[in-house]
DNA sequence: GGGAGAGACGTTTTT
DNA sequence: CGTCTCTCCC
């Protein structure tokens, strides 16, 4: 298939696959094909013989490479298959493991898991005002990297942050590590600094979608990648949900005054949603006095109106059962549950609803589901796993060594690395060192003995035929703790063919991080507003719509003006949530959303999910409507009772 | 190093 | 209302 076909020459989409502009920005609503006219544009680049290698399609999440890959791959167009979507973070990682980056970085690309952050947190809570507070500073050193604070003129850390950062990049230099949020920030100093660096000319064409939700590093690397290359970001500032990453959506619009001549395209039409959600949409987003450039999105009739309901329950219990009774009904009346998808605001609300629809027999998804590494069992075989592979590997080695300490063993552990600098050796040479009694360290008998342990489980492993002994043993078949990571760990097992350690932790590190997106969706879906931003559902239900909850409070430390900031995000997210019905006329769906929500709740739910309840009668906490649904304007239908 | 008791805090999320 | 964190004490 030509990347043309079927595209009208007057039409946006058409620009926007075929304009030759070297600098093209492109602002798109939900629902407004901008996906599809991406992909047209990286076929056109195919078909015209561009290299795949030197396109660079960057997207924010997973999904989206996944989806340009797959829908390239459909189009059968030459030379898709060595075209890979990256994400930004991935696109580091590889360019950070070159062996002239790595020399002139000086650091290892080995970023620390969520877990094996706890024994870092603990070694620097001591010198920096304790756990809470060190966990702040390490959030405030990555927070200001994202932003790219140091490279502003004129700013400096107090000098509590400077000590802190300090001790902590010490801390990771001499673990051979990172952390996550370093990637990127490496990354970009290297490129900054090194402006012959072939990596700056590396790619012809870079394509970047769901710009508003790069932070200042992010869409600083694109910049630095761009030297010769042709740059098409698309983006949409009411589509804007990750300040908590520091997003940095005015760079969308700062990126045309940066680049002037620049293209500047828009999508309008809602190609996705009926036109009674286009409206309610407008009506809702229109609330946001903060918008640069007020774009409504024009609805388009041939999708019709759609139906929408507003259910309001009595109790929160009600509501869970109600809505798992209206998935029950619509599948009953030959709604594959696949179109269905279930958004909440938080676990709290998504599990019980997740729980009621197995209970009731419904083919359910959770994307809150646990992760392989929730329990300390995984997380132990775990790293035992990575020092089985590599007894250099510090990070773990600290952990398994700390993990029986209510304080991490801190203050042997200092004693150790202290030990370990001093004399140039690595903390798996000292211990075996301590644990024979060669050496002799105050606080550290505790260590000696975990190192035994972790010794003599290795051998245990070492004395094992094959790796699939190795994840027999260590994720026994049948142990609930850590069935996830077993039924991981044996997948790729299958897959691999070569008796590498190195490279089966590898993969089961990435397929931890990193998940597989199902392809094929047979299920209702439960998720998150965030995680739905890129999908789209004949049928979409958003339970536990109240005040408190959607919009939150947000943080009490704010200004007025951040506060009146933080409501418009989360309108924002709301937007989101119902711009992702999608109209089929064709195959007489007409797009159904659904939105819910109940009078009270028991307190103790209220508290932990974050709503301090303005009133409360006995336990139950009393509970009003989101104003968004006020502000979904007279389009919206009259809520009902359920 | 570990236990008892007081006090803070509670969420969403990407890589 | 629970869980985590910190402090104090042995």
């Amino acid at each position: 298939m030509a990347w043309s076909d079927g595209l009208i020459p007057t039409t946006p989409a058409y620009r926007i696959a075929s304009s030759t502009n070297d600098r093209i920005r492109v602002v798109a609503g939900p629902g407004t094909g901008k996906s599809f006219a991406m992909k047209r544009r990286v076929a056109r680049l195919l078909e015209m013989s561009v290299a795949p290698n030197r396109i660079l399609p960057v997207t924010f999440t997973r999904v989206a490479a996944e989806d340009l890959h797959r829908e390239l791959v459909n189009m059968g167009v030459t030379g898709c298959d060595e075209l890979k979507g990256v994400t930004l973070h991935s696109l580091a990682l590889r360019m950070l493991m070159r062996n002239h980056v790595l020399d002139a970085t000086g650091r290892v690309p080995r970023p620390l898991n969520e877990f094996e952050l706890e024994p870092l947190i603990c070694d620097l809570a001591n010198a920096h005002g304790g756990k809470k507070a060190a966990k702040r500073l390490k959030i405030a050193y990555e927070a200001a990297w994202a932003r790219l604070q140091y490279q502003q003129p004129g700013y400096a850390p107090s000098p509590a942050d400077a000590a802190f950062q300090a001790d902590l990049l010490d801390w990771l230099r001499f673990h051979d590590s990172m952390l996550i949020g370093e990637v990127i920030p490496l990354l970009y100093q290297y490129l900054h600094s090194n402006p012959a660096a072939a990596e700056r000319r590396e790619y012809r064409h870079i394509l970047v979608d769901e710009y508003q939700d790069l932070n200042r590093a992010e869409q600083g690397i694109v910049q630095l990648l761009s030297d010769s290359a042709d740059v098409c970001i698309v983006g949409d500032d009411d589509q804007s949900i990750y300040s908590f990453k520091h997003a940095h959506p005015d760079g969308i619009r700062e990126w045309l005054n940066a680049n002037v001549g620049a293209d500047d395209l828009g999508l309008d039409e809602c190609r996705r949603c009926p036109t009674r959600i286009v409206e309610m949409a407008n009506s809702l987003i229109g609330h946001n006095a903060q918008r640069p450039v007020p774009r409504p999105l024009n609805p388009m009739a041939a999708n019709g109106a759609g139906e929408v309901q507003i259910v309001q329950y009595p109790t929160i219990a009600r509501e869970v059962a109600g809505v798992a009774a209206s998935v029950r009904e619509m599948i009953a009346n030959g709604t594959p549950p696949g179109d269905i998808l279930v958004l909440t605001q938080s676990r709290a609300f998504g599990t019980p609803l997740y729980e009621a629809l197995v209970t009731s027999g419904v083919p359910t998804k959770s994307y809150y589901a646990e992760s392989e590494l929730s329990h300390d069992n995984a997380k132990r075989a775990f790293a035992l796993l990575k020092l089985f592979a590599n007894r250099e590997d510090r990070v773990a080695l600290r952990w398994l060594v700390g993990v029986n300490g209510n304080n991490w063993h801190a203050a042997g552990y200092r004693r150790v690395r202290e030990h370990c600098e001093n004399n140039g050796m690595s903390p798996w040479e000292a211990m075996t060192e301590l644990e024979l009694g060669v050496l002799r360290l105050p606080y550290t008998a505790a260590i000696a003995t975990s190192f035994r342990d972790i010794v003599q489980n290795l051998s245990d492993l070492e004395a094992l035929p094959d790796l699939r002994a190795v994840v027999d043993q260590l994720f026994p078949n049948g142990q609930e703790s850590t069935r996830n990571i077993r039924e991981l760990a044996v997948a790729i097992l299958d897959t691999i063919t070569a008796d590498s350690r190195e490279d089966f932790v590898r993969e089961l590190s990435t397929a931890i991080s990193q998940p597989e997106i199902p392809t094929e969706i047979e299920d209702v879906r439960i998720m998150s507003l965030h995680k739905s931003k890129g999908l789209s559902a004949p049928v979409t239900i958003i339970a536990g719509c109240v005040q408190g909850l959607l919009p939150r409070p947000g943080p009490d430390d704010l200004t007025l003006a951040q506060q009146a900031q933080y409501l418009e995000e989360q309108r924002r997210l709301f937007y989101v949530g119902i711009t992702r019905v999608k109209a089929a006329p064709a195959d007489g769906k007409p797009g159904t959303l659904v939105l819910t929500y109940s009078q009270q709740m028991p307190v103790r739910d209220a508290l932990s999910v974050g709503i301090t309840p303005a009133w409360q009668q006995y336990d139950q906490a009393l509970l009003h409507a989101s104003q968004f649904i006020r502000e979904l304007g007279p389009t919206a239908p009259v809520p009902i009772a359920g």
